[in-house]
DNA sequence: TAAAGTAGTTTAAAATATAAACCAAATTTT
DNA sequence: AAAATTTGGTTTATATTTTAAACTACTTTA
């Protein structure tokens, strides 16, 4: 039960980041940024470890001249997502 | 909103003890390390943080000869985790 | 009374998170 | 057209957190 709880989605930065892709489908690097007020190095490295899980895509490309990082979904992450949050409601509170 | 979670409930012991706390209202050392199989060491570090977030009480009392720690919530414990699962509430697939 | 068990705490090492320093290229200022 | 600044990140070094293992203190059993 409490153990079902994914280690990934304990984390504030990842679980937001997770949380926005369930809604967006796709966002990019500073929009998660800004949204999930961190600072850049600490969500680059949540990201990547979101995408050594197989959580999220990251595509990487140019927007007017700048490198633009855009992440994505997977159908792995949200299925890990879910179950997360199953986990969570079957909390007191819920009840 | 994503930045509201409270931290010390992203841990999967303290959130599992305070989740245990709610509905019991009180719980011994074994019985939440055996519920949350969990060492007792990490459990009792654990606890100790939760305490010292004035979130839980821990009463040190002796039971059949033996040392026997009790644990109970205190309201400002119960008020962060209903918090902390209104935030959580707001993610989308709760929606 | 020696060995094993109970109920935890302390510690030290491993894992994780974070800010700060850095990089490459683009843009702006002087 | 240099020099300085900005953009969009990544890498790294440090600080924090987590965890298992070692330890304390006492009790029970053989």
């Amino acid at each position: 039960m409490l153990k079902d709880l994914d280690p990934l989605l304990l984390n504030q930065i990842r679980l937001g980041v997770m949380s926005l892709l369930v809604s967006l489908k796709e966002a990019e690097f500073n929009y998660l940024r800004e949204e999930l007020k961190c600072t850049a190095g600490n969500l680059s490295a949540q990201l990547q470890k979101l995408k050594d899980a197989g959580y999220i895509d990251i595509e990487k490309t140019f927007k007017n001249n700048y490198p633009l990082t855009t992440c994505r979904i997977t159908k792995k992450g949200l299925e890990a997502f879910r179950r997360h949050f199953e986990h969570l409601k079957s909390y007191k509170p819920f009840k």
